[in-house]
DNA sequence: ATAATATATTAGAATATGCTAATATATTGA
DNA sequence: TCAATATATTAGCATATTCTAATATATTAT
């Protein structure tokens, strides 16, 4: 079972990354191919699909192939589930103080 | 000057790593030494510095000398602050779709 | 089937990170 | 001042990450 702990572990492995943060921020302005997220980040091809492989697991983001292409989008149900959790941990923190 | 992303960045990086997201849990319950950070997290003494340090340059942890001892504490507001911008920002691209 | 395009995988070098052991500094009390 | 306790720093090794270059796979069109 994941608990709540590795869950953010992950995330944070996720967007602690500056190459991955990058990606992530191109996709907050909605889906994108592999293609469009090498020229958005001026990275490598080979190192985008790295990295998009991470953070397919860790569960930021969603792929789907569509014909030649594979669209990567923002799992931003997962995503906003996780950051309403921690924040309720640390608003809960905040008010015991 | 710092950009959100570089915050979030950082906020990853402190998150992202298992001793230190050990620590930052234990700090969930309130503020502790370096002594009893070693004893809640089963990590030498050493390396508890080392990483609470790490927090401490990402704005996760402030710290604050009682005599002998140096008493760390969630910086609370700034992770509210960052929690709550990043959400906005997922928020906004979720309701966007 | 073959060529063209898009994406993924692999191997290996470069760099960064995490850890331990040893040592240094800071504070307090005798 | 000296010993005791708490914390921080450093050096060096082990491991993990990041990256590039080369290659493999998948899809589409001819």
């Amino acid at each position: 079972m994941t608990t709540l702990c590795d869950e953010i572990n992950k995330f944070g492995k996720g967007i602690g990354s500056a190459p991955r943060y990058k990606i992530v921020e191109a996709l907050f302005s909605g889906g994108k191919t592999v293609s469009e997220l090498v020229k958005k980040t001026a990275l490598s091809q080979p190192l985008v699909s790295q990295h998009l492989k991470i953070l397919k697991e860790t569960g930021l983001v969603t792929d789907e192939r569509q014909g030649q292409e594979v669209r990567y989008t923002l799992n931003t149900e997962h995503m906003f589930d996780l950051l309403k959790r921690l924040t309720t941990e640390v608003r809960a923190h905040k008010l015991k103080k």
